[in-house]
DNA sequence: TAGTGCATGTAAGCAGTTACATGATTGA
DNA sequence: TCAATCATGTAACTGCTTACATGCACTA
C-alpha cells in the first residue's frame, strides 16, 4: 500500500469509477501515467481493498467500474490518522534559474515567460471548475466541512493558489532582470 | 542525462564541491539522496561532463572535489536553452484533504497543524539563510542580476515563498472546519 | 560510550515513465 | 481520413528510496 493507492481508495470511496476516470481525476493533484494505475488497481481487487464490476457500454468500450470494500474502507481510514509525508516538488525551472548567469536575457526571460503562461492556463482551469461547481450546487457555497463538495473546494483552491503563487514569483523574477538590464544600460 | 545530472552541474559549474556538499546543497530544492548522487557523479566524471580532485583532510575523511570541465559547460548551457519540464508535485496531504469526510475533526485538525508546524520550520531555515548572505555581501542586497548571490537569492525567495503560501492554505482550511464546527453547535 | 557529522560507496527493491499493443466511436 | 477520446493492459527501462557497509573525529 503506497501513496498513490490510498490516493485511489479515496476516490473510489466517493463515487465508484474506472481506471481510465480515476487516472483523470487524479492528474491535478498526483501525476500517474494508466500504466502505472491499471496494474495498481488489479492488486487492490485482488487483496480485496476494492471490487470492480464490468459496465457494458454500446457507443464507448466496456469498462471496469470499482468501488471500495469494508476491508478498504477501514484502510483508508488507519492511512488518514498515520503522519502525513513531507510533500516532494520536483522543478526543473528551480535548477535552471540557480544558473541564470550562465545564459543570455532572452533565454532567461523565455523561461519564466513559458512557466507563467503554463500556471496562467492551470489556473484557469482549476478557476473554471471551481465556477461549474459554484453553479451545480443550487448556490450554496461549498466553504462549509459538511457540504458534499467541500473537499473538492480545497482543493481546487489549493490548485489555484499554488499556479497564482507560482506566477508571482515569475514575474517577481522578470522584474528583476528588466531592473538590472535597465541599471546597466 | 537526466534533470538531476544537470542540477550537479549547475552546482559544481559555481562552485567545485564534493558529493557530501553537493547533496546537503541541493537538498531544498531537489530531494536526492547520496546513494543517488554517488553513483552520478561517477557517471558523469567518467563521461567527461565533470573532474575530480582527491582532497586530503586530517580532522574529517579525504573527499573528491568535483569541478565543470568545458564539456560539461557547453552541455549545462544547451539544457538552459531547452523548453523546461512542468513541475512535478507530490504531496500526500493534498490526497488526505480529499478524504476529510471520513475522519474526525481532531484527526482533520492535526493533518494541518503538523504541515503549518513543518512549513514554518522551513520558512524559517530559508530566511536565516538570506539574513546571514545579505550580511557577508557587504550590505549590498542581491537584488541585481549581476551580483554573484542572486541566483542563491531568488531560490531562497522561492523556497520561502512556498513555504508560506503552503501555511495560508492550511490555516485557511482550519478556519473553515472551525467556523463548520460553529455553526452545527 | 553512544550519537552525530563528515565522507563514500553498493545492492535490492519500489515508484514512475516511455513505449508497445489493441480497438471502437466521433468529430474535424 | 486523420486525430482525438474512451478504455484496458503489458514490458522495459529509468529514477528514487531503503538498507547494507565502512571508518574517523568530536561531543554529550
Amino acid at each position: 500500500m503506497n501513496t498513490l493507492a490510498y490516493g485511489l481508495l479515496g476516490l473510489v470511496a466517493r463515487t465508484p469509477s474506472s481506471g481510465y476516470d480515476l487516472m483523470l481525476q487524479l492528474q491535478p493533484y498526483w501525476q500517474a501515467k494508466h500504466s502505472q494505475i491499471y496494474p495498481l488497481l488489479a492488486k487492490l481487487e485482488q487483496e480485496g481493498y476494492m471490487q470492480f464490476t464490468r459496465v457494458h457500454q454500446t457507443d464507448r468500450p466496456d469498462k471496469k467500474v470499482y468501488s471500495i470494500t469494508e476491508k478498504g474502507e477501514i484502510a483508508l481510514k488507519l492511512w488518514l490518522a498515520e503522519p502525513t509525508a513531507e510533500p516532494v516538488i520536483r522543478d526543473e525551472l528551480v535548477l535552471k534559474a540557480y544558473c541564470l548567469q550562465l545564459t543570455d536575457e532572452k533565454a532567461a526571460r523565455a523561461m519564466f515567460t513559458e512557466r507563467i503562461e503554463h500556471c496562467r492556463e492551470q489556473a484557469e482551469s482549476f478557476m473554471h471548475i471551481m465556477q461549474e461547481m459554484e453553479q451545480q450546487t443550487d448556490g450554496k457555497h461549498p466553504d462549509h466541512p459538511d457540504h458534499s463538495a467541500f473537499s473538492d473546494y480545497i482543493l481546487l483552491t489549493w490548485g489555484y493558489r499554488r499556479m497564482q503563487e507560482d506566477m508571482k514569483w515569475c514575474e517577481w523574477v522578470l522584474g528583476l532582470l528588466e531592473k538590472g538590464k535597465a541599471d546597466t544600460e
